[in-house]
DNA sequence: GCAAGGTGTCAGAGTTATTTCAGGATGGCG
DNA sequence: CGCCATCCTGAAATAACTCTGACACCTTGC
């Protein structure tokens, strides 16, 4: 159960806030407060995840993580990036990071996606389903009566977004943060919305909730 | 478009630097130099984000966010501590503020953290009950008798804001205060009862008290 | 290095929501 | 009952948001 989480991190109400919510969660923790420390502590204690603050003095996040996948470090690396700080992010995950959240961020996104990071690791096949739909992310297929349909990439990742969270809506704005990385224009969701409808042969499937973003819908 | 934030800051260059930046950056500002006159304000004009100074005389910024959140407020708020207190940015997690920025500050962190919290609440579901009907407030539909009813923007607003108040009676001013941001004509408020009388079924539910405004009934 | 398909942007058409206005309906009160 | 203030509602203008086709760029496979 209790998967090894190291936690980077140099802002100490943070990194204490950080240590208590994950141990709260099941987390085994152990945190540094500078790249070297944490390259250190990574030495002995091969963690599972590591939370990796980007803006540190000293050692940068993307240094540690690069350095950390060079040690041989197979495990997810979640990264904490400012809200502004587009660049960081791309050039975060080319570092070898598997996602990001920024800061400042929600402690239940950071649970809910170590989480995520944790499933990835195990199994890299999944299959998603609601109302009559079963998506493949591995192959990008998605099931519908019996018929199977191929779709690109970024069909599947949004498709994805929407499965994971069939009853909540989702914005475009949280749409372009996690499969664009914030680097778009709004109109790109629709864009791919309408692809979706398409080739699903459903116009009602991702219904449109006005003036907020899109939900499934059975 | 346009969030209301209020703004709490005793110090007054400082308040009205934030009053300043705030503006030009698009925000609706109103602002407040102790706990509470701040409290007197969110009353009557329930602002979409808080900035909050901790320290203050009087009544401090963690009683003024405790007290904000017990009257249901829902936005995010934004606290400003000093770079030593470490303890209050804690503590102040804990009474109910989301971030915390350290004095002195950048203003585009301000800015920044205030725009990460307006879409960090936009995201947030709730589901708000009486009388056998269900308003959820992210995708606008209301659950009445197993139907759905999908409600615009506006609708939803204005029902919602009765529903937070199931048995005080709600004026046209401060209906369009809260909605409108004071900018429309009183009978704006009418034609959204109407609508939401026909869309609901029910022309009972919401009653009109007259001279004062409307009231929800069983 | 060429072709095919995928991706992202833009602009404008299309759709839906919002707001106002004006006149009729309704409730309160002498 | 009759008057006034208040409330309700249809229609129409305005504003906001969404959808879509066309296009250029990029990536991938051959």
């Amino acid at each position: 159960m209790g998967e090894r989480v190291l936690i980077v991190e140099d802002d100490a109400p943070v990194r204490r806030m950080l240590e208590r919510s994950l141990g709260a969660e099941g987390f085994e923790v152990r945190s540094a407060a500078d790249g070297g420390a944490a390259l250190a502590l990574a030495e002995d204690s091969a963690p599972d995840l590591v939370v990796l603050d980007v803006a540190m003095p000293g050692l940068s996040g993307l240094d540690v993580c690069r350095r950390l996948r060079e040690k041989g470090l197979t495990g997810g690396v979640l990264m904490l990036t400012a809200r502004d700080a587009v660049e960081d992010r791309v050039r975060g995950l080319d570092a070898g990071a598997d996602d990001y959240v920024v800061k400042p961020f929600a402690i239940a996104e950071v649970v809910a996606r170590l989480h995520a990071l944790t499933r990835r690791g195990r199994d890299r096949s999944e299959r998603l389903s609601f109302a009559g739909i079963t998506l493949d992310t591995t192959t990008n297929t998605v099931e519908r009566g019996g018929k199977t349909i191929e779709l690109t990439a970024r069909e599947a990742e949004l498709l994805e977004l929407l499965l994971r969270d069939p009853r909540t809506v989702l914005s475009r704005e949280t749409a372009i943060e996690r499969i664009w990385h914030g680097a778009a224009v709004e109109n790109v969701v629709d864009r791919y919305v309408a692809r979706l409808r398409r080739k699903l042969g459903d116009p009602l499937l991702i219904r449109t909730v006005w003036g907020v973003g899109f939900i499934l819908e059975a």
